[in-house]
DNA sequence: TGAACTGCGACAAAAATAGTCCTATACTGG
DNA sequence: CCAGTATAGGACTATTTTTGTCGCAGTTCA
C-alpha cells in the first residue's frame, strides 16, 4: 500500500543517476536502462514525461540523451513523482476534479487531506541531491537518520 | 499514486464512526455500510481484519457488531492502514521479505526508506480521535492547519 | 428454531500498472 | 545527403492489484 509506481521509481533512479554524473553532457535512456536493468522503452517514456514538464533537457540524434535542466538540489522528489504519477494523493478521490461516489457521506476526506499535505511536505523537502550518494567515501557508520523530523503542530 | 486503498478508507471511516458513537455498545458492519453507502460485505471483511489485529472487539449474534477495543486517542491511522493494507510502503520492493528484481542495482532504496519512515511517522502521529469531528459546534473559521509540522533534520 | 450477526475462503469483475510495438521526427558524423 | 542513433509519442497488450460478490459455517439471542 501507499506504494510508488515503478515508473516513479525509475524516474527517481534516472534523475539520481544524472545527478551523480554531471560530467557526462547527456546520457541516453538506453544507457541508464542498461545500467539498472530496466525496460528501455519504458524508461524512455518516463524521461520524456520529465522532459515535458521541464525537469530534463533532451537532445536527439547521435550521442544525444538527457541532462538535468537545473541543479539537483532544486529538484524535489515531489516534483518528479507528481510529473510521472500525476497530480496525486492519499484519498481515493482527488479533491480537485472528479468527486468520488461517496463524496457526500465521506467524513474522512478533510482530515486525510491534511495528512496528505504533510506527506507532500515530506516529499517536497527532499531533493534529488539529497538522495544522490556522492560517496563521501570511507566508513559510513550510521546513515539511517531520518531526513525529516516531525513535531505536532 | 500514493493512494490509500478504498478498504483502508472504509476502515478509517468505520473507526471514525465508532469513535463518534461511544454510546452505542456495538454497531454492525451493515449499519455502518448503510450510513456511508459502501458495500456491506466488503466493510465486513475490513472490520474482521481490524478485529483480528485487536483494534476492534466483535460480538456475533443478534444486536451484535463491533466496538473499539481501546480509546480513539490511542489508535493511530498508521495502525489501521497497516492492518488493512499490509505491511507497507513507498518503494516497489518491500525491504523486508522479498527482494525486488532490481534490488542489486537499485540506488534509490535506501533514501526512499527514510522518506518512508517520515511518512510512517506522520501517519503514526495521527489518531482516530484526531480525525473524528466531535463537532465543537459553532463557526469553525479555520480548520485547515496541517496536523503536522515539518522541520529538516 | 430462526433471524441477525460475525468469520472465512474462493471467486469474479474491474481498474490500474507495467511493458511492448510501431511510426515519426530530429540530430550527428561521415 | 545518407545511415545510424536518439527522442517523441500513440496504440495496444499483458500483468497485477484492487474491489466486490457468493456461499457456508459458527454465534448469539429472543
Ligand atoms: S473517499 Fe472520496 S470523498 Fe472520501
Ligand atoms: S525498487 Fe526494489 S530495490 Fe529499489
Amino acid at each position: 500500500m501507499l506504494r510508488l509506481t515503478k515508473k516513479a521509481d525509475y524516474g527517481l533512479m534516472a534523475l539520481k543517476y544524472l545527478a551523480e554524473h554531471p560530467d557526462s553532457v547527456s546520457v541516453s535512456a538506453k544507457d541508464i536502462a542498461d545500467t539498472y536493468g530496466i525496460p528501455p522503452q519504458l524508461l524512455a517514456k518516463v524521461l520524456q514525461r520529465l522532459t515535458k514538464v521541464g525537469l530534463l533537457r533532451s537532445h536527439a540524434g547521435m550521442n544525444g540523451g538527457y541532462e538535468l535542466s537545473r541543479g539537483a538540489q532544486t529538484i524535489s522528489a515531489f516534483e518528479v513523482i507528481h510529473a510521472i504519477d500525476g497530480p496525486l494523493f492519499i484519498t481515493s478521490c482527488t479533491k480537485g476534479s472528479k468527486s468520488c461516489d461517496l463524496e457526500p457521506s465521506c467524513t474522512i476526506k478533510e482530515p486525510l487531506a491534511r495528512v496528505n499535505d504533510s506527506i507532500a511536505g515530506v516529499l517536497k523537502s527532499i531533493s534529488i541531491h539529497d538522495m544522490a550518494d556522492f560517496d563521501v567515501s570511507a566508513g559510513h557508520g550510521m546513515e539511517s537518520q531520518p531526513l525529516v523530523m516531525l513535531t505536532r503542530a
